[in-house]
DNA sequence: TTTTAATAATAGAATAATTCTAAAATTAGA
DNA sequence: TCTAATTTTAGAATTATTCTATTATTAAAA
């Protein structure tokens, strides 16, 4: 799914509907968020961007997902002993699962997990996140 | 459940059969951990430490929690949206809700927490872990 | 005990991710 | 076009954590 230009609109619309000015540089990140990224971190996005948009900011990248942040079109996501911030387009419940070898971090449909908490009516829950950690067993090859 | 010395033996001997040699700067910190903090991060335990042990540096800190993570005796937590890292030092298997009104972690027993996975055997997942998010009730008070 | 070797603690410098600042560029509306 | 508001930008500042090199402490050997 390469950037074609086609879905400009439609990124385009979701940011204007999300209260975001629908900026060249916030498109062109979005998009790369939306469609060809997984849970990249700034520096990927800063990567990404030297090759394809050239002399987008770094500056412009933080303010970019702040700003996607506080429009609620992407989350934060942060991973023990990982010290930088992954970020994900994924903005429906889900949960995680960080494959131990590569560092990947996979999303699990909210149906695969469930979840059932008796706590004291004194919490109240607004959010669940599972982070599921392991390793990802290699497909076997089909004879 | 302050300080008294009394338990020091105990936190000594925790230590050593973790393998990690007993010092005074780690009985100290460690004591901390266990019987007085809830969740703090490494400046809290630099705070505390000027009052309570004069002369423990920064990088002791830094140094003793990570002793201490690498002997699990100890995890990390991160949490989105705070730039520290908070510890925790237990370490039996549990989860925790986020106050979003004061930002205090609070373990919840894993008994309290029922998770069911049916992710494709791919997946082998070796560590669960939850994190509620949401706001406290505060309890009404007794006429 | 002394001696020696290994390990830990320390202060301060270095690193690195993110945020801030102030100026220039762009956009949207009048 | 003019104006005001917003965004982008480069580079400086901030801040949590780690590193470095030295000193202090500990543990074991003699």
């Amino acid at each position: 799914m390469k950037q074609n230009g086609s879905d400009n609109k439609l990124i385009s619309g979701r940011l204007e509907t999300a209260g975001v000015i629908p900026t060249a540089q916030r498109i062109a990140i979005y998009r790369y968020l939306l469609c060809e990224a997984n849970h990249p971190t700034a520096e990927e996005i800063k990567t990404w961007a030297d090759k394809n948009f050239p002399k987008l900011s770094l500056a412009t990248v933080y303010n970019t997902l702040n700003v996607l942040i506080e429009a609620n079109l992407l989350k934060e996501v942060k991973v023990p002993h990982e010290a930088k911030i992954l970020y994900d387009s994924n903005i429906s419940y889900h949960h995680h699962f960080l494959d131990e070898d590569s560092g990947e971090l996979v999303d699990i449909p909210s149906e695969l997990v469930e979840v059932t908490s008796t706590l004291a009516k004194e919490f109240q829950v607004h959010d669940i996140q599972v982070l599921m950690r392991g390793k990802r067993q290699k497909t076997r090859t089909q004879h």
